[in-house]
DNA sequence: CGTGTTATTGATAGATTTCAATCAATGTGG
DNA sequence: CCACATTGATTGAAATCTATCAATAACACG
């Protein structure tokens, strides 16, 4: 099956299976972890799971908000637009996030997949269902939307009062963060290696900068030995400590 | 009972009563909306009212996050600060706003009166008790937490892309859309009259610019005769259209 | 009616944007 | 296999918006 939007193939691949969320390589990262496997098979029948080519949109800012969608492969852009095309990255959906939290009719910004994206999409009254018999499942959506409002409050102080340079820091210094944690403390005083599916454009659009700021900055660090830029999709950071105090307006 | 935080008189009275919540003004626009009048008692025991006065902070940004609150009256400012002093107001809490979502062990923010403030306090345990018992509780706090994500990424788009005028022009316009209700469609075309309880400077640090440029920029929608601006506290918008078109970007 | 706080206005500086050119990587077709 | 086009990133020079510095003005309050 091939759903198709304004004539363009989105979704190359759609697959019902009750089993599906038994295997999900995404449950021990998502809200889907408070379910216990003997529920899984309820899930897993109210769950379509669809991948979406890079470039192509799943949510789109301002159609019905008809869906919940759960990431289990991949990174999608969220953003919203000005009619002008001025456009505001408001964050970056990686394995396990929970897409579609808005309650209005309509959705409040649109989602575009970086590479390959898998979701497990949910109708909005399957997931009301879900959620009326799975008590620890709304729980935990609070619990998620409570962090991505704490993590909203520091994107404004970024956007609103970082320079350039400590916008840059800071998203680093993000990312190092969300590496695999069996990593752990052991290697902030050595290399940390950076995956980067976004582009120049998507990161200064995250960081209300244009993308030769963000080009210029990333020199500058470069020239300072602070980080590596081995190449596009990729950076090396090199002085934990001090990129982190420049993130932390320290400096 | 007087509270003290670093030696200086934060609240000047607190009290706990079963029956507020029957008489309380705000639950009409608060969560404990979903909570029927028979078991209001449960809710008035669990809290305590305090009244906090304007400068004085009832979240500390860091601190242990031990209460939620329950704005009932005034408005508090809430806020985020970079070490060097910069500020990053992130919203502003009115009458019926609920406080401390963040499940983090410290706030991720302050809160600090604006104008004589009443709210309500719930312990953490609390709070969870409630939430165990009133599931329609935990429903709505995931309704509001949603809202408050939208808002906030809307809040980014300000921040991130949007010039001096459109944040100015956007502030007004959501101030507008906040006043009473009962008015609706009606005052569309003739004057709106919006109350100001902060500061420029806390205008500047929510739009993320100078208390000089929020100047200038009210100067200038004042003198091409947009808005008035009887005093210090108040703003009449005059041409709603022309704002809105402003705030959205369209000219 | 001082007096301190808050807001406005002016002049200048500065960080980032804008405009523009170059470079690097990738892919295409002859 | 190599010109050629395309896309994304980098770098440079100039422009612009907002911040900073500075001086008044308006206001609140005792």
């Amino acid at each position: 099956m091939t759903a198709m939007i304004r004539g363009r193939p989105l979704i190359i691949d759609t697959h019902r299976d009750p089993n599906v969320c038994l295997h999900c390589q995404a449950r021990p990262f998502s809200v889907c972890s408070v379910i216990d496997d003997a529920d899984l098979q309820r899930l897993g029948a109210a769950a379509v799971t669809m991948t979406v080519q890079p470039g192509h949109s799943f949510i789109q800012e301002g159609g019905q908000a008809e869906h919940f969608f759960n990431v289990t492969a991949g990174t999608a852009k969220l953003y919203k637009l000005l009619p002008d095309g001025r456009r505001q990255v408001t964050g970056f959906a990686g394995v396990g996030y929970f897409l579609g939290l808005a309650v209005s009719a309509s959705y409040a910004f649109s989602a575009e997949a970086l590479e390959p994206v898998q979701v497990c999409r949910f109708s909005r009254a399957k997931l009301r269902e879900l959620l009326d018999d799975f008590p620890a499942l709304e729980k935990k959506l609070l619990e998620v939307a409570s962090h991505e409002l704490v993590v909203a409050q520091e994107q404004m102080l970024l956007l609103g009062r970082k320079t350039a340079r400590e916008r840059l820091a800071s998203f680093l210094i993000a990312r190092v963060k969300m590496l695999p944690h069996c990593m752990g403390q052991q290697t902030v005083a050595t290399k940390e290696r950076i995956d980067l599916p976004m582009t120049r454009m998507d990161i200064a659009d995250y960081l209300g900068l244009t993308i030769e700021t963000v080009s210029r900055t990333l020199s500058r660090l470069r020239a300072e030995k602070l980080i590596e830029i081995p190449n596009n999709s990729e950076i090396v950071v090199l002085k934990h400590t001090a990129l982190d105090n420049i993130a932390t307006g320290m400096t």
